[in-house]
DNA sequence: TAACATCATTGGTTGAACCATAAATCCATT
DNA sequence: AATGGATTTATGGTTCAACCAATGATGTTA
């Protein structure tokens, strides 16, 4: 008898909390649960789905730690859907410098070049209207970035940066928002907030020159120079880089990870 | 008595799985655990750590759905370290597109502004060779996409593609190796993992012209015009984008998946 | 009315028991 | 000696029952 061709495809095993979050995932993909929803107590969820209370458990925390849902305990607690973050985003990138496979250094040098994007596609987001420079969006984005350019100052200068780190971010964020592209904001969010840890590992008081490049960024901004623009924060951010790698050096802080171990 | 103004940081609230998983994410990020170790079973971290194994087991399932660890049953197996893979990113990227966060449109715009990124540093990096117009480093990326544009074009004849999908993203996964940076890679993987599964759910035919866009591509790499190679390429994707969001509407798959449920 | 106590519901944790898997080992047959 | 199958054993996967901790709703009391 001749051996027929026959194909197999892989079947993946499934495990009773893999069927589980995907069915969650399915409804979240389809709508049918949206941010701000509550997902029935893990109980009922597990009567309904005809596994344990454990296996469900098992499947919510996955979600969780993905970002999707956030557990409320008390009476009126459960599993609420969360609006979307880049805090998964911003896991995945630490965990893969932490296994060794990125350097920080190529974390921060695509950073450098989504920024660069970023400032592009701001500039060129909209057309400006007779006789204006500026478009109208990034007209309302220079503003926001102006205010927050002020907020860091005075955050600077109080020393309150050490605890409201946001400050230190959001000028990022500001400039991601300006291009109108939330997989782009979702993205530089969680390179910067990646870059910031990495900075309040070795010295986590800022530089004396950030409100001045944060200002000549503006400036360049107003006049709609996105190469400008880029020049002079790239420049910046390379400065910053370099610093980080030589103060992570010498505290013997390896910038790459994986080199931890003798084996 | 004046009331001093004590401050407090928000601590938070930490559970038992929370502290296993970062005890263990530590040992990763140290070194002490590197890929294709093996973890103690988690009996053993149980006792060890003086929690139960249920708390160990939920702690493991969320290493295991970041991409961290791999569970192996039988007699040897155990939980292995794993080396860093996209998978963290692309799920990321997926979860943030099914809560309606981000519209699959702005992906696709981001990863064309990356791959234009991408053909520009492998363009860039290393420096040619005296009266050479192709770097070591480009040369040797080009044979590699040039086999895997062959490989390609006999999966497509044979219909591989919908078996092995890998032979759709490879092409850009070898590009973005070119740039030697590790962050690209992954980035770039993640993204063009998305954008296939989206291609699969609409229409699993790759398009025809695949093959000579590519080839195209690789001519104007070789001739280190990183500007054609961008502009080949960009075209190339904004008709693909364009033709996945008129049959994702035509299909009422609505590329923005949050518009689902009426409240 | 305001403060307090109680209750009910929900997520968090534990521990024990059992199932499924798979490598190593042993052993009977060839 | 080589082969092939049964047994053993260590591991992850699942279930169950019970209890703890948090928290908002409700009722009670001063």
């Amino acid at each position: 008898m001749k051996s027929v061709e026959a194909e197999f495809f892989p079947v993946r095993a499934r495990r009773a909390f893999e069927a589980v979050s995907e069915q969650i995932r399915a409804q979240l993909a389809s709508g049918a649960l949206a941010p701000g929803d509550r997902l029935p107590s893990d109980k009922q969820i597990a009567e309904q789905s005809g596994v344990s209370r454990s296996a469900v458990r098992e499947a919510l925390r996955s979600l969780q730690i993905a970002g999707l849902v956030q557990a409320q305990a008390g009476v009126n607690g459960g599993y609420f859907v969360r609006a979307g973050t880049s805090q998964g985003l911003t896991q995945a990138v630490h965990d893969l410098v932490a296994l060794g496979q990125v350097g920080s250094a190529d974390v921060t040098e695509v950073r450098i070049e989504m920024m660069s994007v970023a400032i592009r596609m701001a500039c060129e987001r909209g057309t400006p209207a007779v006789g204006k420079r500026l478009t109208y969006v990034l007209n309302v984005a220079c503003r926001a970035i102006e205010a927050d350019i002020a907020n860091y100052a005075e955050a600077a200068r109080t020393g309150r940066t050490l605890r409201d780190s946001s400050v230190i971010t959001s000028f990022y964020h500001l400039l991601a928002l300006a291009t109108h592209n939330a997989a782009m904001v979702m993205l530089i969010d969680a390179l910067s907030e990646f870059v910031r840890e990495m900075l309040a590992r070795i010295d986590p008081v800022p530089g004396a020159n950030v409100v001045q490049v944060r200002r000549k960024v503006l400036r360049q901004l107003r006049e709609r120079d996105a190469g400008l623009a880029i020049a002079t924060l790239t420049r910046h951010l390379r400065v910053l880089n370099a610093y980080i790698e030589e103060r992570a050096a010498a505290r013997g802080l390896p910038q790459s990870l994986a080199a931890g171990k003798p084996r």
